[in-house]
DNA sequence: GGATGCGCGCAATGTCCTTGCAAAGCGCGT
DNA sequence: ACGCGCTTTGCAAGGACATTGCGCGCATCC
């Protein structure tokens, strides 16, 4: 990963707010001709400085409603405790991030659900059935106040 | 906000996977002429369906090597407490991501940060100094085992 | 049955993306 | 200071792409 100039900071600054601007017009705002910035941009997508792009989609119209933030804990920290866990979280297409944690719980969630009836679902057919879970604990969202795609400005 | 159809999840599906898809191939992908494949996205899109485009950086490329959780109980739960908690909590750019929730916080917060000196700046300069905080209550991000930018498949 | 509206595919035109190539910038060692 | 090599740039061309107008098909409703 090669040390980025203040035109690639340029760039993904651009580019995390409008993934989907054309060449020709992210080339003008750094400051570059298009086919130098086409470069740039396909040497940080391959290094893998930019990880993909993604269309943002409501999720009210896909028609989910809930977002429930669930705490879990587990009955102990080894290695293959966590990665048993950890394999079988990532099964859950409603499970959208997961984190291991320090602190109270071991692992936090942000899970997607349609209404709450969706939820004891998801609640009962995965989040239950995940092993070495010993707690779990769930809140739910209420409002969004933020959801920024991006990191660093 | 009109009902969605077959054609119109299927471009969903794809374009939350791949932000950047030309037309054409994502035309191909669902089965339908690009013409045709160009009109409904402009009419997702200006539906507010799509809400967005955006690139997804690696954070470790820009030099955040840290996520903090970060939960906040308020003094009180009045509007106008909340509102003011709101406005100020949305100025600062470290807060990716920001709930108000049911349970036994008020709000949950997900912060980068640098390092942890960058994220003790942030704790004196912006989360204690948010108002009506009564208390606040940091995890940090151990490891990240989900990060999915869609919704509902 | 005819009128209406919606969504489709086709075609054309203008724009855009990409790649080769030569020149300019840059660091570095002599 | 000079020259060398490496990197990155801008330009140009060819091919791909996005967009818009148009006519057709199909369903609905009178």
């Amino acid at each position: 990963m090669a040390q980025l100039d203040a035109i690639d900071t340029a760039i993904l600054k651009v580019i995390q707010q409008n993934g989907r601007i054309s060449n020709a017009e992210l080339a003008e705002r750094v400051g570059l001709s298009p086919s130098a910035c086409s470069r740039r941009l396909d040497i940080l997508e391959k290094s893998g400085v930019i990880n993909g792009y993604h269309a943002r989609v409501s999720p009210k119209a896909l028609d989910y409603k809930m977002i429930a933030i669930v705490h879990i804990s587990l009955s102990g920290q080894f290695a293959k405790t966590l990665a048993e866990f950890e394999s079988a979280v990532k099964l859950c297409p409603n499970v959208l991030v997961c984190y291991l944690m320090s602190g109270e719980y071991d692992y936090i969630l942000r899970v997607a659900a349609k209404d709450l009836e969706d939820y004891e679902r998801i609640h009962r057919d995965w989040l239950s059935a995940l092993p070495h879970v010993v707690k779990i604990n769930s809140s739910f969202a209420l409002r969004e106040i933020i959801d920024r795609p991006n990191v660093g400005i």
